[in-house]
DNA sequence: AACTAACCGAGACGGTACGTCTCGTCTTATG
DNA sequence: CATAAGACGAGACGTACCGTCTCGGTTAGTT
């Protein structure tokens, strides 16, 4: 059991060789938690898969595609669900939103969003996965406003929003350490509102 | 009187010359709009400015530097005021801002957003920028909490974080255009909160 | 048949282009021709041959090796062969290597040597070639003290090295213009000494 | 004594200042001779000399000025002499040359002969300061030839040429370490000839 | 069994931008 | 009016990536 040789990966005929998929997928993700976007570039990306450039341009057109591919592949967070306690569902999942986001999670999203602001595929895929956010989160809330623990004029998609933005903002800023007295405060914020009295 | 002389912008003594400050942030911000962030490059700004580069560098330490002082420059949007009525207020805020965005000074600050994603001093830049942005707009609704106006245990600064970085996650996902009717449920939203009765 | 397209020099497979090669080369001592060392930069050689500036620094480390290779590939003066006429061969060699540099190889060497008074690199670059050239000269006078034309106690390379000096000091100095009769004086005076009687 | 204050050289009024003029020529000379022609530029000199820019451009036109200035300056070798045994006076002559060249006076000279290959002005400079040269070594020879040491036929002028082309060459390819039996060896050699018998 | 087609790695290509350096000119404030 | 200081436009430096290209080699399907 020497395992000495480096195979050096190669073709498998006329067609996607998964290995090197996985190979720059895994690597682009590393860079990503390691460097942030400054140290990820299609050069670095090779280099580090042992691939060549045009096989990264075959498979992903552009630096924002990859990108997504690699958020896609690692995104691991739990849809909100509503348990019978609105409150305690809202603390739920924006503690294990900042948390996956803590642990690496964040520097693939805030790439992506980064890369959204120059170019229009990035954007255009990010604006449907923020859609697709706010439906989930929506549903979550509208499942609790059927069980009137939420006021039924509340449009749930929106209080989605007000959702996924707090932590988006808190996450561009590097200020994802909030402790479970402050996110608590947070959801009362939302779920009380101002208004006096 | 012909005028057709271009007389070369020089050196004042040892000191900064405000035409070039002027023709390079114009320059800058002319890019921007026109290019987007893609389009912006110390060297285009220089070129475009007549402008040797040194002299950006001298005195601007980094692109997010030159991008944060074009914001400023260009910012004419009325800090948030208290004027007896805070709803009112909230929404005459948040459709001023966004309004102004949608003008052209939103090309601007996504770009410095998207720069701090992976510039440090980007990221430090901004994170000051929007640390007095939420002391500014918490002021306000200090304001109004000391009027009575606003639930005594709400936090001024949570609640102006969770104004802008609604406004942000429009402006970071294109949905700018917001309606009256649609920025009174937002302001009502956060006013009335969630809980029901 | 019209041919109005530029087909751009590309890369053909990981392998050095000759035409690149080829291009950088006559750009380089096209511009040292018509302007001199003075105009004699990376960045005009590059604008010049429409060549990447990566593309010269991947394949001459400093700005000192490309002169030499550009000085080597237009070389075309004959080495010193000895023909049995000793004084003869000497003023033939003298002759043609003054007559070289003046039809514009001198201007390549001479950038050459201004060079390697600043840069390491080039200072070791002219060392190796002015002992090559003192090797080959020395063969030559080597081969006339075998057959009895030079005293045996002469030291062939600092013959040698007397006669290429004596050249670079004309060339360094711009005086290159010598007569048939003055280059006589010349080996004369290297041939016969000084010593009275 | 302890000499605190930086009393900041100053203006004298309408004409040169030589405290300037010494702190700039100084500066230049220990740059010249501490990082070679390569260091040497006139922001490098200003720096050191803590001079402005403009003091030094509205005393020496060029870069070659000043250094021309700089090792006339410093240009401390005699004259040869005859004092009745040429060979001896060669030998000398050679020795104190490159032994000056050696001890830090090289360094400048070489510089202004790499200058003048792209300056014209230090072209002419150093063109005439090579005749003069010339003029004085063939000044030496004409009176040992007048005392019957030196062929009658000889030129003096061409003489002092060839021995200070090959000093010039052993400075600019970096060889001036010649023992004294290896400068015998040169003297015999132009002394003596290469004739045979 | 030979051929083709598409893949693979490698790496060179023409470019653009980076951030730094020096150039030679200019204006100031100081004496 | 000379000085130290230092800003200015200009442009070269050497490096990093960009996205494209060609290469030589591999393998899977098709003839």
């Amino acid at each position: 059991m020497t395992e000495p040789r480096k195979p050096r990966r190669t073709s498998i005929g006329s067609q996607r060789n998964p290995e090197s998929e996985e190979a720059i997928l895994s690597a682009a993700a590393a860079i990503l938690r390691e460097g942030g976007l400054g140290a990820f570039s299609i050069e670095a990306v090779a280099r580090r898969a042992k691939a060549g450039k045009p096989t990264i341009y075959r498979w992903w057109p552009s630096k924002a595609a990859l990108l997504l591919d690699v958020y896609h592949r690692q995104k691991e967070v739990s849809p909100p669900v509503y348990t019978g306690n609105v409150r305690g569902d809202l603390m739920r999942f924006m503690t294990e939103l900042l948390s996956y986001w803590k642990r690496g999670g964040g520097a693939v999203f805030r790439s992506v969003i980064a890369e959204a602001q120059g170019d229009p595929a990035a954007a255009a895929a990010l604006a449907g996965y923020a859609a697709e956010r706010r439906i989930h989160t929506g549903a979550m809330i509208r499942e609790a406003q059927a069980a009137g623990q939420v006021r039924p004029d509340a449009d749930p998609e929106l209080i989605g929003e007000m959702l996924s933005s707090f932590a988006w903002s808190r996450l561009l800023t590097n200020r994802l350490d909030m402790s479970e007295p402050e996110i608590a405060a947070y959801v009362d914020s939302l779920f009380d509102g101002i208004r006096p009295g």
